[in-house]
RNA sequence: ACCCUCGUAGUUCAAUGGAUAGAACAAGUGCCUCCUAAGCAUUAGAUGCAGGUUCGAUUCCUGCCGAGGGUACCA
């Protein structure tokens, strides 16, 4: 399909040059209504200022020009108002893309774009104090497809969790514990004022209880250790659960030990980028443009996140990734630009690094709101939700919609609707294929080498294969874009042209010839809609 | 007060600056002697408000209204 457009626009250029016309960008994609044609350009509509004439007008004389010779497997041009010029592809070549799909396999789409190069993608990132929770599951969810998307294009990736078990929120963790763990002894204990509040809290407390018997005292280090372990374990755990694995986990706490952050802190200095100031240490972000300084190192000795960030941040520039992912909470929308400018005032490069923000989840239970905060408690578990609606459900919640929307998410609906999701219409699909896949085969009917693809005409049939052909498009905008969304959308309109096909067409007939060519088309089908489930991280079911 | 993201059908969401704004759920109506009705067909229903740019705006720009996030010596 690319290589065709690329004929139609050489001719369309040509055209432009034979008529002296000016060069013009232009598009050539297909029309929202198919009575147009299969692609449509709008040069015409562009070209009407510069000409002084009628768009229609202009769109006559170009097609009369491209009609003189017709690039190959166009059939037919037209013009419709206001000035498209809409070209028809000849059904044969619809038909050929059959075996292609076939011959290519689970290969059909990939753009190689990414081949011998590597990637990095850090996603989650939770600091383990808590469960994981359904709003940590959409960024979870978008780091896996996202890692996919890239794996894909042939690069090689690096799923990497980020985390700091050493700052104030791991500390009151610790005293949290250190509460319970008090408590459960009957002894007087002194629960802090932002402390954990969850039960899994008193749950660890009753873990080190058991394990460590009962003369711990105040400040014992094993509270935080302890809990930090089990919290983490639980994390990985339910990332399991969501079908996501890490390849690599990295601890913040790394870069203060083999003195990166104090390097990056004197080499700023240098620079003059650093600066004291009340007690503090600041990071000089007006002289880089922004419109305040930042703090960077609080008057109690402790550096702000942005520090051991960049440390960090260098650390993944240095390991070579041709590309560098972060996804990152609209929460981070303000903090990681001074990330970045310190990486660049060190000389670093940093365009192949890419933050993807997603927006925030709102939970809603029976359409009222719930304030999440895993200090107070008010949480729901990634794991609670998994087992109630299933992997597939959740993470096609997720993947569905656009990660700069706000979305609403009421637990109510999404377990009452959970059997109406729109993940299962994708999957019936494939189950569908392979029971007929199934069924031609008791009736003595399996797919061959050969088989006719010029009988494949019926227009539900055409209409299937027209979209077919688009998926590599759609997959590189995907990475472009690093949507993946956009790919649980082709998948949809791919389901719904299936479904319409089988309504219409009966696959397993009397007529083996044609029986041959629906069974090779139902099968490109399967390929295309198994690689799509794979790479959005869902089941491709047989049957359903 | 300022900055970022968003505002589309009753609800939850789609739509490379293009032609008649798409789905799903909810509401109404049809379709299983036929490869799975988790499906198909069909009715009704929407671009927050006001301007601007453009041949053409849901999309880009300005203002207003509304939601979420940020503007922390929290991450």
């Amino acid at each position: 399909m690319k290589k065709l457009k690329q004929q139609i626009t050489n001719a369309v250029s040509a055209s432009l040059t034979s008529l002296s016309y000016p060069e013009k960008e232009f598009s050539l994609a297909p029309p929202k209504n198919p009575e147009f044609g299969d692609l449509s350009t709008n040069i015409s509509l562009l070209l009407t200022q510069n000409l002084k004439m009628p768009p229609l007008e202009i769109a006559q004389s170009i097609a009369k020009e491209l009609n003189k010779e017709l690039p190959h497997h166009i059939s037919e041009i037209s013009v419709t108002l206001p000035g498209f010029i809409n070209f028809k592809v000849d059904k044969s070549f619809y038909q050929s893309k059959v075996k292609t799909i076939l011959d290519e396999d689970d290969s059909f789409g990939k753009s190689g774009l990414g081949a011998g190069k590597t990637a990095n993608v850090e996603f989650v990132s939770a600091n383990p104090t808590g469960p994981l929770t359904v709003g940590h599951g959409r960024n979870a969810v978008l780091g896996d497809t996202v890692s996919s998307i890239l794996e894909w294009h042939g690069f090689d990736v690096t799923r990497e969790y980020y985390f700091n078990d050493a700052g104030r929120q791991m500390r009151i963790l610790g005293q949290s514990v250190e509460a319970r763990y008090f408590e459960i002894l009957g002894k007087e204990f002194e629960f802090p004022d932002d402390g954990y509040k969850g039960t899994y809290i008193k749950d660890i407390a009753q873990t080190i209880l058991d394990d460590l018997g009962v003369d711990l005292s105040a400040g014992d280090s094993s509270f935080k250790e302890k809990a930090e372990i089990s919290i983490f374990e639980d994390i990985k755990k339910s990332l399991l659960n969501l079908g996501v694995h890490f390849d690599q986990f990295t601890n913040e706490k790394t870069f203060y030990e083999n003195g990166e952050i104090d390097k990056l802190l004197s080499e700023l200095r240098d620079k003059d980028l650093i600066y004291d100031k009340d007690g503090a240490t600041w990071f000089r972000t007006t002289a880089l443009g922004k419109d305040q300084d930042r703090v960077y190192i609080k008057s109690t000795g402790e550096p702000t996140y942005r520090v051991p960030d960049t440390a960090y941040h260098r650390d993944k520039i240095n390991r070579g990734f041709d590309l560098i992912i972060d996804i990152f909470g609209a929460d981070h929308a303000d903090a990681y630009p001074d990330v970045l400018l310190a990486l660049e005032s060190l000389g670093l490069k940093t365009d192949q690094i890419r933050v993807l923000l997603y927006q925030f989840v709102t939970l809603l239970r029976g359409g009222e709101k719930i304030k999440m905060s895993t200090r107070e408690a008010n949480f729901v578990t990634m794991d609670e939700l998994v087992n109630e609606v299933g992997i597939d459900v959740v993470r096609y919640f997720f993947i569905m919609r656009s990660m700069n929307t706000h979305l609403d998410f009421d637990l109510e609906l999404a377990t009452d609707q959970s059997d109406k999701n729109p993940v299962f219409y994708l999957q019936y699909a494939h189950a569908r294929i392979c029971n007929i896949i199934k069924h031609g085969q008791e009736s003595g009917l399996e797919l061959g080498d050969d088989f006719d693809s010029g009988l494949l005409s019926h227009p539900e049939e055409i209409n299937l294969i027209q979209h077919m052909v688009r998926f590599p498009e759609i997959m590189e905008l995907a990475f472009e874009n690093l949507e993946p969304q956009i790919i649980a959308n082709t998948l949809q309109e791919l389901a719904t042209r299936f479904h319409k096909f089988y309504g219409q067409c009966h696959v397993i007939t009397e007529d083996r010839v044609l029986s041959n060519a629906r069974l090779a088309l139902i099968t490109s089908v399967k390929v295309i809609m198994g690689n799509g489930l794979k790479i959005l991280g869902l089941t491709a079911p047989e049957r359903m």
